[in-house]
Formats: structure tokens, sequence, C-alpha cells
DNA sequence: CGGTGGGTTGAGAACTATCAAATCGAGTGG
DNA sequence: CCACTCGATTTGATAGTTCTCAACCCACCG
């Protein structure tokens, strides 16, 4: 927690009182620990594992929002209410504080809002690069943006134990799982990327993935 | 400028220097302020008219990412440079500040960055919530939930005065052009809109507009 | 009165979703 | 160790939406 970006500017004292507020929680994969609606009670950064913000239209379609790799912050403070389900898609474990003690913490500091803040901005930042995906890019220009997001998120060598499944990838993607895996299957055929296995994946021709993610 | 959310909280003195660190400038339909990929050299919020926020892809195809009312901030603070374009819709006036100048200031008081964290907080559930939108919506939902939310954004009676062209909605909503407005016919020949003119819109049955757009 | 730019409409092509079947893989129990 | 099973993934065939290209319409303007 010491390491985690949060927390990392602050003088002794006020870490020593930052962690007081705090405890350390684990959760499986699967299990969801903020559901869209509710009333946010939690905040807090991850310490290993992934999760995933996810929202679904009236008749039930998933849409991924978000991926949230180790340091990062989940969790909405200053707000009534989540926008988002918040779900571990591998047993993780997170630093968690309730809403309104780290409300009241953050404001006395502003080290931490501030760091909160350029955070936010990058989370801003990705999420609209990620609109532009959503909004203009084929299938096969989709699944060619994530291998090279997840590969770089996850400072992967050549190869990247795929931390998600076809499903997840095409929630994340914005389409469906058939989708997804003739796209894998025609960059497989194009010598671009191999599928040694269903969870794992090499990158063989970086350029060539860079320039169709690109359009 | 007084009345902006970003200054609103300081106290008279500090109001002061800030103002003194800000320029008021107009802008015409059409002049883009900040490039995408340059150096992130302004910030600001609007006083009066409508900008767009949007980014392209490698071969050109455009996606707008967001749409900025008054009172809204833009720009990117503590970042070298802008992941987007800033292009004005209308006619409008600016309150901007140099980049490192704001950023320097917002250091030392905390409730500006207070107000702007507050801020992108919203603008981040915001973005998320539109990647719903683009990745799991018909056509005619997406344009559904248009209609509804500049609406609400431009707290429109019955009728609304369209703040954008149907390319602008286009890129909006990651659809072309005819299908924007096969969409719109598609909802007036169901009686729930009428199109009094090719800039003006009604809405006679909002709740059977809300029920598509929500999917 | 013809041009111009935005908007609408139509026909066909392209892409992705849907539905169905085959295959693969990991874990299970014999 | 091997057949078996269940879920995940791939593949195939077909349908549906959206895109593309083209024509047309309309209001506005010189």
């Amino acid at each position: 927690m010491r390491a985690s970006a949060i927390c990392c500017s602050l003088d002794p004292v006020a870490l020593d009182a930052l962690s007081r507020l705090g405890r350390k929680i684990h959760v499986l994969a699967g299990q969801t620990l903020v559901w869209e609606g509710d009333e946010s009670i939690l905040v807090g950064n991850v310490l290993a594992g992934m999760l995933k913000l996810s929202t679904v239209t009236g008749d039930g379609r998933e849409q991924i929002v978000g991926i949230v790799y180790p340091s990062d912050f989940i969790g909405r403070p200053f707000g009534r209410d989540s926008h988002h389900s918040v779900t571990a898609l591998t047993d993780a474990s997170l630093c968690v504080f309730g809403r309104s003690a780290f409300d009241r913490f953050a404001h006395e500091h502003g080290e931490v809002e501030h760091a909160l803040l350029a955070r936010t901005l990058v989370e801003l930042d990705r999420a609209r690069h990620w609109m532009l995906l959503l909004g203009r890019k084929s299938a096969c220009e989709r699944v060619a943006s994530l291998i090279l997001e997840m590969s770089a998120r996850l400072n992967a060598e050549q190869e990247i134990a795929l931390p998600l499944s076809r499903q997840q990838m095409a929630d994340v993607l914005g389409l469906t799982i058939e989708t997804v895996s003739r796209s894998l299957t025609k960059l497989k055929h194009a010598g671009i990327i191999s599928l040694p296995g269903t969870r794992r994946l090499t990158i063989d021709a970086p350029d060539k993935l860079k320039r169709i993610a690109d359009g």
C-alpha cells in the first residue's frame, strides 16, 4: 500500500492516519464489489489482480467501460452513487476506505486530491480514446487495439497471458464473442499474432498490428 | 467569470489573482482552439457557446468524444499534450489561462483542485456512460439518447434548437449522416418527435423516447 | 433563376450479429 | 492413464443493420 500512488506523496503522520482508515480485502474472480446504481460506499486502490467496470442497457446488454489494473484507483469519491458495477476479473486484493471517511481525509490533504485529480484526468483521456474505438473502428481494428493496450499495461514481453475471456474481450470492444474469435483468427492467419493456447497470445509483427489498430 | 464553478469557491484575493492570469477570448463557429496531439497550452472555461472535443483515426474517421457547454472546463491541466482537438460548434466566448500558470495556481489553491476534481469525475462518468451507447446501442437508441441528453443539458422546454448538424450528430453517435437521418424520420413516423425545421425538434412522447433510449 | 450546401431517400454492398454445430481443453472419476 | 463431461472457443450458414454511393429535394443566396 505504501507504494500505491494515492498515498505516495504523504508525510509519515498523514500516511499513518490514512492507513488507519483503510483495510485490506480480498475478492475472488467473479465477485462484484459495487453494483451499478448503488450508493457509492467504498473507494480504494487495487493491490493485485484485475477488475472491470461495467454498465448494462435496460434489456441486459453489457458494456465494460474500464479495466482496472494493480495500483489503479476504484470507486467514486464525492458522489452519491456509482454509475457502474465493479467486478473482479481475477482474484484480487485491494486496500479500501469508506467513501465518506476518505472524502474527508482527501479534503484535508491536498496532496491526495492532487494525486486523485491526476489519475482521474488520465482515466478520462483513456475513456475518450476508447470512444474512438467504439464509435469508429472495425472489429479487427478493435481487437488489434485491445491486444496492444493489454500488452502495454501488463508490460508484457512478446507473449501475453490474456486476463480476459473472449466474452469479456467482446464486452470491452462492443462486439460479440464470435466476431472477436473471427478477428483473432484473421490476425493469426495474417501471421501477425499466434495463439499458443486459448489464454495465451504472442505478437509476431508489432508494427503491422499497430498499423491495423490505428485505422 | 465570477459565476463559473472553477473559481466560485475562492476568496476575493485569490479570485483577483486568478483573474489576472486569465483573459477572455472569442472564437467563431468552426475555429479550432487546440489540435489533437499538440502541446496542451490553454485551459479555461466556457462562458457562452458550445464546443466539441474530437479525435480521428489514422485514416481520418472522426469521433466526437465530448460536447462542452457553458460553464464547462476545457483543456488538460497537468499534462504534456492534449489527446483531442477542441473546436467551436457555435460562436463562443471563453475565459482562458496559460496551462502552466494555471497549474501553479491550482496547486497553491486546494479549492480549485477540488472543484476541478469534482468536474473531472462527472465528466468521466459521462464518458463511460457514452461508451455503453457506442458499444451496445442500435442507431435508433443512440439518436433517442442524444435527443434526451441535449434536451437535459440545454434545459430545453418541449422544443429544442438543435446545436448540432446531422454530421456532428453522426460524429457523436458513431454513425453516418444517413443513418442519423433515417433514425430521425423513423422516430417522427412513430409520432415520438416532430421536426418542424432542419434545426428544430420537439419531443412529443418523452416516455416512449426514454424507453427507446434506455434499450 | 441557377448554384450551393445541408438534408433526405433509395438500392445494393459490406460488416457484424445470430443461431447452430463442431471442436477444444481442463478437470473428473473410473 | 484414459474416457468422459462441461464450458469455452471456433467455425459455418444466414439474417439484419448499417454503410456506401447515388439521386433527389429544399432553403438560401447571389
